[in-house]
RNA sequence: GGAAAUAUAGCUCAAUGGUCAGAGCAGCACCCUUAUACGGUGUCGGUUAAAGGUUCAAUCCCUUUUAUUUCCA
């Protein structure tokens, strides 16, 4: 027996598929049950566990969800291995929540290991949570063993492919403009910038400078009719960054112009270059027309007068005078000191011409980069290039007016500030640029400026060193691999990422924090040439090998408890000099400030080796002392030390202390997943590269990015890599195709978010109507790349019509299939013996098949869903079944009922399999629930299935056009019935089909018996035009014209609608007719014919069909309507009193001349109808249930024989 | 500021270089059904975001603009 709902329930549904999964494994079965040697591999980009889960990864997870379970269906192994990304900025600020602490209390109000111990903690927070809604949802994937960053292992496979980065010089260590606080000597990162009251109003004194234009061939065309100097304006908020000017940037397509004036502060007659729209602003109209010759130094009106404009783009090259000369050199006056393009200048403020100083702004950096500007720059004590402005924000010797100043008067004390003669340096700079003519405008100007607000004071826009992966040196190949990954949809590759790769920049590597993976990269500053002062460690094996643990701590408590003396005794000094003492003073006075770090302590002490030697063991010991396994975290890492011997004597190397963006663990995933190379080198060959990833497209410049740069630089660096992808044939990418999804935003298109509270549950939405609603409703809406108004009325109405349909479909099938006792045991029908209507489904259910296919092998899941439920609809269930229920209503068992069900089983069971990657959980009820009773297929689940084969012989295109034709015919029938009021259980006797080609008679023919019973006519009659009464209508076939006739177009087609009926029939007859005067001779195909109208009778159209109806009723007809009204009465009276399908009756009606008549001369059918024994009209009778005929009142009584 | 996507009926989405731009939902009216208010028939609803251009012909191709969203500065 099959089993039997009260009605659909999907979440009741998915909670006993998914028991029923469990109970037996069926997920380590769909990949066990597929060869090892034929792998499709997919990679799970990984969640952070440290927030809860929302509708969206619902999304995201299903995309991810109906290709590995496709790929499953067509006969892969599809392993998928889940991942945690544990590491990162989220993390360390919800504890920093937490705790109630911020970034500097950090190895403060708590240490290091405490800090790091309680991102562990928080980082698996809530997995229980995702893995909770993972199972709900249906989403397989491997969550016993997944992957997770901060694993020592993890950890181990990064500095090995940092190693191999480094070892090709792609990895170094350089310069990046970032936001500086000089007071607490640390950088700050964007988000620490987006804090509240960061930035504040201030006032700054600004300076509109004159660069002086050099001339020679590239400035001649400027020195056309000047006679005084000549000068470029440019306005700067930060007068302390002009010494260290290096470029003039301007807007290649603004306009610019040069005027004669004079300088207001010398009075000297000069010529200035500045933008055409700023020049109101520096000139007053009066002083256009004021005259030169009679301009006085310190006249209020200053003439001035325009002398000739051009584009920025043809100042590009110009040199000018340095500035400031503090600095200069060979390289500066030949690269520096000229004008360069840049795409942030505008006309909005100063003059449309931006000063640069590359050293103290990011766009600055970055335009000087991009133009090859080398930056103003001194030699410290270390022969180390450092900017004029030091890192406690004053200016360095070489600024020899300034040397010594702080840039900003915020950094002075109070009580400097307040001294008499104080003036900011800003002033003192304006000051000295006003004497020497190179300032043409001072001003104070009120803006906001970023604030540290740690300290409270402006920060600097300063260059720090920074970690770099130098992806521009595989900037070329990554351009090119990227045209090798198929990307859903394409525009992301080639727009979002495409355009992302051609503009690439250096990867920065660094992260000033402390729970991450730390940056395997160790130092020694002690001697600056011929020494290689890096090390890279590339395994935990090196480091245990090269490294010791130092006991920082304690060495610091050790110098601080004992005397001088005592402490060159333990160093074992024999004989120690003046500066070996001083030298441990200082570490003394450093360690009770506090601020003696471990690179100074080790590397400048006398007798370091023995100092080591005491207070250090080995790394394993340390952490059996400990009682804790290896990590490879800070601050363990920070106090472990390398050694290595140059020249006979131990150098020792001290780690730099930054962690590596968190994006470099996720992007390393496919290695560091297998722990590669130090194990499962088999695995990894086998799971590299993916052949399928998804992620949404915020992921573009994160995982894709990181995956794709680290996958290509390690198919140019690493034998390993690259013996793997020579052996797969893998041209260096780590993912061959790609879905990017948009974003689920609310059902009114705003962003889901906590503050708005318009966040979907995704517990509660499964709770509600299960997963597979939720799923088919965010597949078949939109596709995956669109953004998606996620509505709950939306599931409910995939509930409804898509699963409701099928789960209807179902019923049926069971109520009459257990009746009939069918469970497929008889032979198989040959499809071709099989009725008309039966070879259509079947064949359109191949179509589908193929189809369906085709879609998901394209990765188009939307297109897939919106397939199967079209056919579900309007196919099977809207014609197949509702055509085909008589056929199950008969009680003898022939071949056309067993037809019936064996066609009505197979579109069930394929559908099943063609819906199961989308809708896992009803699919696989449905398809045990077949399979369970039939025992067709021997697999435990539609998973374990193999998706349906295309049988091309089974198509038929013919048949399916005629049954198209079927149901427009029907479709108009019952649309006239409609117009005219004549309701479908009256039988009419005829209609008419006006014949236009020789196939048409011959197509209807065959569905002929579909449409009588369909529109319950009696009988189809065919005229031909040579009847001559059909009134026909011509329509100009532009497509085929259009190639003919091109611009006579619309002559022709005016020619073409005016033809007369004659005109027509000549057209037909001959095959051809000549318009404008013969210009053209028009054949057939140029036109459309069709049947318009038949006079006399009702007629309506579609397309090229037309359909007449006979709407005569005779008395025969009349009475055959009324056994059907009755008919439809007692059948309701069956239903509502509860009566089973095959229940017989015996039914008593009252006698009543309307009815009685066509009772009698129907009984027969009647009887067959609905069961009866017999029908007895008593005129007598009294009771029973009270009906109303075309308006006239019977009594009718039913009883169960 | 740069890049990308989207814009079609009240809502969610289709379609096409060709002359009636379609479905579904929602609304209204009627109808069918011993699988099912599932559906059917009709009705209501559109300057295909705006403006230019290419073309015999543009909703579709091109340009500009506007709006929304995302990513990056």
């Amino acid at each position: 027996m099959y089993k039997e709902y009260k009605q659909l329930n999907l979440s009741q549904t998915g909670k006993e598929i998914l028991e029923f999964w469990k109970q037996n494994n069926i997920f380590e079965k769909s990949i066990s049950s597929r060869p090892a040697n034929n792998p499709y591999t997919f990679y799970e980009g990984p969640p952070s566990a440290n927030g809860m889960p929302g509708i969206h990864h619902v999304m995201a997870r299903s995309i991810k969800d109906i290709f590995c379970r496709y790929k499953t269906l067509k006969g892969y192994q599809v392993k998928r291995k889940g991942g945690w990304d544990t590491h990162g900025l989220p993390i360390e600020l919800a504890v920093e929540k937490a705790l109630g602490i911020t970034k500097d209390d950090i190895g403060k109000k708590i240490t290091v290991k405490e800090y790091n111990d309680a991102c562990r903690k928080e980082v698996m927070r809530y997995t229980d949570v995702w893995n909770d809604l993972t199972e709900k949802m249906g989403y397989w994937v491997d969550l016993n063993d997944p992957y997770i960053t901060y694993k020592n292992e993890y950890i181990e496979s990064l500095w090995w492919i940092l190693k191999q980065l480094y070892d090709k010089d792609l990895l170094y260590k350089g310069y990046t403009v970032q936001p500086y606080s000089p007071k607490s000597g640390t950088g700050l990162s964007s988000h620490e910038l987006n804090q509240p009251g960061t930035y504040k109003m201030v006032k700054d004194t600004t300076i509109v400078a004159q660069f002086k234009v050099k001339r020679d061939q590239d400035s001649a065309f400027l020195f056309e009719g000047v006679t005084a100097d000549l000068f470029i304006l440019a306005w700067t908020t930060t007068p302390w960054t002009l010494p260290s000017n290096c470029a003039l940037a301007v807007g290649e397509n603004i306009t610019y112009v040069k005027v004669n004036t004079f300088n207001p502060y010398t009075f000297e007659p000069i010529c200035v270059v500045l933008a055409k729209d700023l020049v109101k602003k520096y000139f007053k109209a009066e002083g256009e027309s004021a005259s030169f010759e009679d301009y006085k130094g310190g006249d209020k009106v200053i003439p001035w007068t325009l002398l000739a404009e051009f584009k920025g783009s043809q100042l590009l090259g110009i040199h000018y005078e340095q500035l400031m000369p503090y600095v200069t050199n060979a390289d500066l006056e030949k690269n520096a000191f000229r004008v360069i393009p840049a795409d942030f200048v505008t006309t909005e403020d100063g003059t449309g011409i931006v000063h640069t100083a590359s050293v103290f702004g990011a766009d600055d950096f970055r335009a000087c980069k991009e133009n090859d500007v080398p930056s103003v720059m001194v030699k410290d004590e270390n022969g180390k290039e450092v900017p004029l402005v030091n890192k406690q924000g004053r200016f360095v010797d070489e600024v020899t007016d300034f040397a010594g100043y702080y840039v900003k008067e915020e950094y002075y004390s109070d009580a400097e500030r307040a001294e008499k003669d104080f003036k900011p340096t800003d002033v003192l700079i304006s000051i000295k640029l006003k004497t020497e003519n190179k300032a043409f405008d001072v001003k104070k100007y009120e803006h906001s400026y970023p604030h540290s607000w740690r300290s409270d004071e402006p920060i600097l826009y300063y260059p720090l060193d920074s970690w770099f992966i130098r992806t521009t040196a595989v900037k070329d190949k990554m351009v090119a691999l990227n045209k090798t990954i198929n990307w859903k949809p394409e525009s992301t590759g080639t727009g979002r990422f495409g355009n992302w790769l051609e503009n690439l920049v250096d990867w920065n590597l660094s992260r000033s924090r402390y729970w991450g993976t730390p940056l395997p990269i160790w130092r020694c500053d002690y001697f600056s040439k011929g020494f290689q002062r890096e090390i890279c460690v590339g395994s935990i094996e090196e480091l245990k090998e090269k490294g010791v643990y130092f006991y920082f701590d304690e060495a610091k408590a050790f110098f601080q408890k004992e005397s001088v003396e005592d402490i060159i005794a333990f160093l074992e000094i024999d004989n120690p000099d003046q500066t070996d003492y001083l030298d441990i003073e200082e570490y003394k006075m450093l360690i009770d400030k506090g601020i003696l770090e471990l690179k100074h302590f080790i590397q400048n002490c006398p007798k370091r080796d023995v100092l080591v030697k005491k207070y250090s063991c080995t790394i394993e010991e340390y952490f059996k002392n400990e009682k804790m396994g290896m990590d490879l975290h800070r601050p363990y890492v920070d106090n472990i030390i390398l050694s290595k011997e140059y020249d006979g004597v131990l150098q020792y190397y001290v780690r730099e202390p930054d962690l590596i963006d968190v994006w470099f663990d996720s992007g390393a995933m496919p290695y560091a997943q297998w722990h590669f190379p130090f194990e499962n080198k088999e695995e990894f060959k086998n799971a590299y590269p993916a052949d399928f990833i998804a992620e949404g497209v915020d992921q573009t410049r994160g995982w894709f990015f990181t995956l794709h740069a680290i996958a290509v630089m390690l198919s140019e660096c690493s034998d390993e890599v690259k013996a793997v992808n020579e052996e797969v044939g893998n041209g260096g990418v780590a993912f061959k195709n790609v879905i990017s999804n948009g974003l689920v935003l609310d059902k009114n298109g705003n962003k889901m978010s906590k503050r708005l509270g318009n966040g979907v549950d995704p517990f509660e939405t499964i709770e509600q109507f299960g997963a597979d609603a939720p799923r088919w409703y965010m597949i078949s809406n939109a596709s995956p790349w669109d953004n998606l108004k996620f509505n709950t009325e939306g599931i409910d109405e995939v509930r409804r019509k898509f699963f409701g349909t099928l789960y209807n479909t179902y019923s049926f099938f069971v109520l009459y299939a257990n009746i009939d006792k069918f469970s497929y045991s008889e032979a198989e029908i040959e499809i071709s013996k099989r009725p008309e209507i039966d070879r259509w489904i079947i064949s359109l259910l191949n179509t589908l098949t193929l189809e369906v296919d085709g879609f998901y092998a394209d990765f188009e899941p939307t297109k897939a869903a919106r397939a199967i439920q079209e056919f579900v609809d309007a196919h099977f269930s809207n014609w197949f079944i509702r055509l085909s229920r008589r056929r199950f209503w008969r009680s003898d068992n022939s071949d056309d009922k067993l037809s019936a069900y064996q066609t009505l089983y197979t579109c069930l069971i394929t559908i099943s399999k063609l819906m199961s990657p989308i809708a896992p959980f009803f699919a696989d009820r449905l398809y045990n629930d077949l399979n369970g009773v039939t025992g067709k297929e021997e697999f435990e689940s539609v998973h374990l299935a193999y998706f349906p084969t295309y049988h091309k012989e089974l198509v038929d295109t013919d048949l399916e056009e005629r049954m198209k034709l079927a149901q427009d015919v029907s479709s108009l029938v019952l649309s006239l019935r409609k117009k005219i009021g004549i309701n479908v259980r009256q039988p009419l006797s005829k209609i008419l089909l006006p014949i236009l080609d020789k196939d048409f008679k011959v197509h209807v023919e065959q569905v002929k018996e579909l449409i009588l019973s369909e529109t319950n006519i009696k009988d189809i009659e065919y005229i031909t035009d040579t009847a001559g009464f059909i009134k026909k209508k011509i329509k100009p076939n532009f497509k085929a014209l259009g190639q003919k006739v091109g611009k006579d177009m619309k002559a022709v087609a005016e020619a073409i609608s005016n033809f007369t009926q004659e005109d027509i029939a000549e057209l037909d007859a001959n095959g051809s007719i000549g318009v404008l005067d013969n210009k053209y001779l028009i054949v057939d195909t140029d036109v459309d014919i069709i049947a318009e109208d038949v006079p006399g009778w009702q007629v309506a159209n579609m397309g090229k069909l037309t359909v007449a109806l006979d709407v005569t009723i005779t008395n025969e007809l009349k009475q055959e309507g009324i056994a059907r009204e009755l008919i439809n009465r007692i059948q309701n009276l069956r239903k509502e009193k509860g009566l089973e399908v095959t229940d017989k009756i015996n039914v008593s009606i009252s006698d009543h001349p309307y009815i009685g008549e066509a009772v009698k001369n129907n009984l027969s059918y009647i009887c067959a109808e609905v069961l009866a024994a017999g029908i007895v009209l008593d005129s007598e009778l009294n009771e029973g249930d009270l009906v109303t005929i075309d308006e006239n009142e019977i009594l009718i009584v039913i009883s169960k024989i």
